[in-house]
DNA sequence: GTGGTCTAGACCACG
DNA sequence: GTGGTCTAGACCACC
């Protein structure tokens, strides 16, 4: 996997959230063992340490478990893996919603822009269909 | 005016859209003198520094002009001001829908989680003025 | 039996300690054969270079010795396994006492506090029991 | 100042320690500059990232604030601060209360060993002054 | 000057 | 082989 950074954004914080996406999606379920800090080093060219800090972040939101010795799983507790997606969907949502109204847009024209867009944006992918 | 800012944003981004929020609202318009650094910076009570990041940032915009000796002023170029607004929300809504979309949701999936949320928010502020 | 252990604690030194009170309780004497490195293995569910570490340490301490082909045993000097309950008591006993000076209380206050503590955890216990 | 740590215990849990303990003592009290990483780490020897994650740590724990470009404070809200004592105290008592539980002793047993030695403890300090 | 992040490489304890 | 910690040194954004 080739993989280009923003680099804006701290390298570490990038990698946890392919990793929650990874979740999120099913490729990794409940349980799963992660790859080891230095398996993801090489694979994403990084730096072990960069990777230490996104697994000890991502531990302390309890994501991951760590075993002594063997490695780090993704935790198997259930619930916190169903918290992601809906977690992750609604930061998105209030800082989208938060801006908007900050730039003095009223509900009705929040739903309106999303739902005009999101149309035209339909459209745009049956061009790029055809 | 006193405002804490949000230790994680630089502050002169900050300062930025307290700007262009500004000029959006109407409170300042075309051609407008903006408030000096160092009147800025103790308003606010920032670094001057900040200030004069702010501007440097809203002059590449083409947002502000600065006439040598005169000061900086709030461009004449209708257009660009026009703009400012319809950019900012741009942004935002970009942000939003990608992210939605790397998180697995599709568009009407979208819509909907907008539509809801929107109405839910409604019936808070409701209950807030009851 | 099935145990699972404090992550941030060595496997090994759980173990030492589960064994030190063994012989504590009395669950173990002088002389006794103690459970072979495989077999504590599978019952502990752990890797037997764990258990390996273990014993090490507990012949460092003098409570275990090896006999070559025929298992390891409960040290015979009984002088040493009386030594144990003390000498684990007394390290709890001044890493506690140490640390609360560290922390500025004074005798009286450390007294005070373990009385008023152990109080309110019967009245705890008792509501339990209730 | 010069400080041998303990080869067993992380650096920067040491130094959160000493830290933790300025505050308490009143060396250090709310809003108070802390001192810099640089500065820190010279005057502790170690290297500046074992003191960047000192401060990491001390910031989730709501013990410092960082205000960019000017440095790291002492939070302002007291009754974090009030907190601390109380919580390491706690932390103590508990690791040695539950220690002794584990090796048999009983509430009144644990009570006993504690007043004894403590006045043990007390006659050692006035010999020393004699 | 301050903190935040990253790379590079090392050592250690653990299983 | 695995993670945890530490040192060394660098670059950057921010104030």
């Amino acid at each position: 996997m080739s993989i280009e950074f923003d680099t804006n954004i701290p390298i570490y914080i990038q990698i946890m959230t392919i990793i929650k996406k990874r979740i999120i999606t099913g490729e990794m379920v409940a349980g799963d063992k992660v790859p080891s800090v230095r398996e993801l080093a090489t694979e994403l060219k990084t730096n072990p340490n960069t990777i230490q800090r996104t697994f000890q972040e991502l531990e302390r939101e309890g994501i991951v478990e760590t075993k002594r010795g063997l490695g780090r799983y993704v935790t198997s507790e259930e619930a916190i893996i169903m918290n992601i997606k809906k977690e992750m969907a609604n930061d998105l949502l209030n800082t989208f919603i938060e801006g908007m109204r900050g730039l003095g847009f009223n509900n009705n024209e929040i739903v309106d822009i999303v739902d005009n867009t999101i149309k035209e944006k339909v459209e745009e992918q049956q061009e790029d269909v055809r």
